[in-house]
DNA sequence: CATATATTTCGTCAGATGACGAAATGAAAA
DNA sequence: TTTTCATTTCGTCATCTGACGAAATATATG
């Protein structure tokens, strides 16, 4: 593999927004709505931060209705994605932040938010 | 700790040169011009690079005589760090480029480069 | 089919990043 | 102390990034 792919993964770790949205997926499956809803963040907004999670291949999408839902990848095909939902999972737990995410995550209902 | 202080971390490894510089002092400490050789940069930006990874804790220096020799911090204090110097041993294996520049290192001299 | 709703794509803009050369700094040698 | 040489700091520039709103797309519902 490429030196760039591997720039690639860690470019796709450098912005707090996406490393939120890694430790909220690592909660539950969630829809681009509920995201932007914790996040606070334009829609379109979320919706290129998933796409570039995804096309490192953190991030799965799966058709649910008019929803889409994110998921974090269960089967990582490169050693370096692997290794980093574990990191991920250690190393964000003291930050202030993704803990209250997290708490958003578990009251948030798609259905009360997007409308 | 703060979000943006991790993120800080995947930032300074989020170009290939900083990669390459991480695993080249993986080999050995190495002064700037013995780097600036090896990638084939301006001093100045190789030093910028430096003080990157330095500010972020991966690496420290070192003065010897005019010289400032730089290498692997060897006892990080955030976990990220820590963990991140086994990965990248690990990740960067397969890379031409890396190969390469390790192979580069193995040969360069200071006293014959740095005139 | 027409409408409503969820998401993506596109265009734009401000600010960050990485490159360079020139000037400044600091330590060794003459 | 003057000169030399390694390194850092500074100023500039082109490109990348992340934000937004508007328009396009896709899917359920009336």
């Amino acid at each position: 593999m490429n030196l760039d792919d591997k720039v690639k993964i860690f470019k796709a770790l450098s912005d707090a927004n996406r490393l939120r949205i890694l430790r909220m997926l690592q909660i539950r499956k969630l829809c681009v709505c509920e995201i932007t809803e914790v996040l606070g963040l334009a829609t379109s907004t979320v919706s290129k931060h998933l796409s570039i999670l995804r096309d490192t291949g953190f991030i799965m999408e799966e058709k649910d209705g008019k929803w889409v839902n994110y998921l974090i990848n269960p089967k990582p095909t490169d050693a370096l994605l692997a290794s980093m939902n574990s990191v991920m999972h250690v190393l964000l737990e003291d930050v202030e932040t993704v803990r209250k995410d997290r708490l958003k995550v578990m009251k948030v209902d798609r259905i009360a938010i997007c409308r």
